[in-house]
DNA sequence: GACTTTCGTTTTGGATACAATCTACATTGG
DNA sequence: CCAATGTAGATTGTATCCAAAACGAAAGTC
């Protein structure tokens, strides 16, 4: 028999699945911000053992998606308004970077990418609660592939860890409003900069788009008082 | 008896202290880039087991200091000069804004401790390999003391989390070249402006910091080779 | 001689076990 | 009735154990 350990997919990480999933439901707001996590239940839901959930968790602690209280668990991390619009502040500031070093660095397979991705989300039924649920995390990898065109991987890591750690607020807001088109034409706009390579406008956009989503968000979460649960913060 | 339980120190959490002392370890240099931690050897160090040894890591992995390879253990990251270019290009934004913040929402008390770390660091031999290493340590609390004064919890995550990708390398080029003269002379200017609130002063100065650093750093580990051990690196 | 193949050792990933701590609730005393 | 106390159960943090994968060196093959 051949080498046939060279071909063979290397053996999966349990604690990397756990990350992939864990960090997928907090995004989409299965885990609400606020809500502590139990090792066991969560061992139980993927069948292992609470080891390669703790080491999830701390993972996405680090990524600030979790909090951590010793002996206390792990917790969604609760953003209170003022520490929203302090991400957001980050996130201009980064997505302008990317944007440019996107644009400057892309290649052609880039292009067509993004491309599909916006193709797919224009196909999507807006109305229907799956449709939404869908375009919200073709959006989320719109940025991150747009991103990924720049071939930096510490920016890239950076801008998306930023970008989760608001991801519950921003499906929130947009599940309630419902509300896509200024970000589909922003989308748009982004995209055909970023086609033609145009460093500034790309950095621009990506500045005013998030500009937008922050203002979007701080109005339709606003009014609401703290619609989660109880749990008092540290971090 | 009353109660005793509430004043007594909350119980230390192993895999923090590890994280701790790791992180310290690798910035300083005592892990250099592209070594690979032993879990066993850790756990001995320590005198505890191998499961918070793991926990820091994968904490230390998500936080960019570590890379973690499936079933190959964790090693510390590796960047090579593109990389670094990166880091710095990423730091010169986020400093420049939490420079700014912090001359912002600076209150007296913060303006003493920065002083006080300024001071311990004009006290030092900086012949000695003693002061070196402390006037290393002393810098990264400088920045870490600055911009906490900023009171913006995601900002000083996210700039630590940068300083501490280059770190080591900082570290490195500060002790071989032993010129500390120049960053001296930056950071009491930044303190000056802090102290009068100067904001964009304190914003613009910070950015030219770690402009100037970058510069010494392109230069000083420019020339040599990797001087770094084999490691075959990903991410 | 270079390239596999084998096999033993090392090291990792994960499961299980157990002690320490926290939480909730019932009980007591004022 | 309310606050403080005590206690049982739930939950976490860590140690220990085991199977599987990676590594390295020796032996075999063309």
């Amino acid at each position: 028999m051949e080498t046939l350990a060279k071909w063979r997919t290397p053996p999966p990480v349990l604690s990397d699945a756990v990350y992939q999933d864990l960090l997928e439901r907090i995004l989409s707001g299965v885990y609400k911000p606020g809500e502590v996590l139990r090792q066991e239940e969560l061992a139980a839901r993927y069948l292992v053992s609470r080891v390669p959930v703790r080491e999830a968790m701390s993972r996405l602690a680090s990524d600030g998606v979790l909090v951590f209280r010793p002996r206390r668990g792990y917790a969604v991390k609760l953003l209170d308004a003022r520490e929203i619009e302090e991400v957001f502040g980050l996130r201009m500031l980064i997505e302008e970077h990317a944007g440019r070093l996107a644009a400057q660095h892309r290649q052609p397979d880039d292009i067509r990418g993004v491309a599909e991705i916006l193709d797919k989300m224009d196909a999507l039924d807006r109305q229907s609660a799956n449709g939404m649920r869908e375009w919200l995390e073709l959006n989320r990898k719109f940025h991150a592939e747009l991103f990924a065109a720049s071939r930096r991987a510490h920016v890239c890591r950076v801008a998306a860890s930023l970008r989760d750690t608001v991801e519950p607020y921003i499906r929130l807001e947009a599940t309630i409003t419902g509300t896509f088109d200024q970000a589909d034409a922003e989308h748009r706009e982004i995209f055909e900069a970023f086609q033609r390579g145009d460093a500034d406008a790309v950095g621009r956009l990506c500045r005013l788009h998030c500009e937008h989503t922050a203002g979007r968000l701080k109005q339709g979460l606003g009014q609401r008082d703290q619609p989660i649960s109880r749990t008092p913060e540290g971090t």
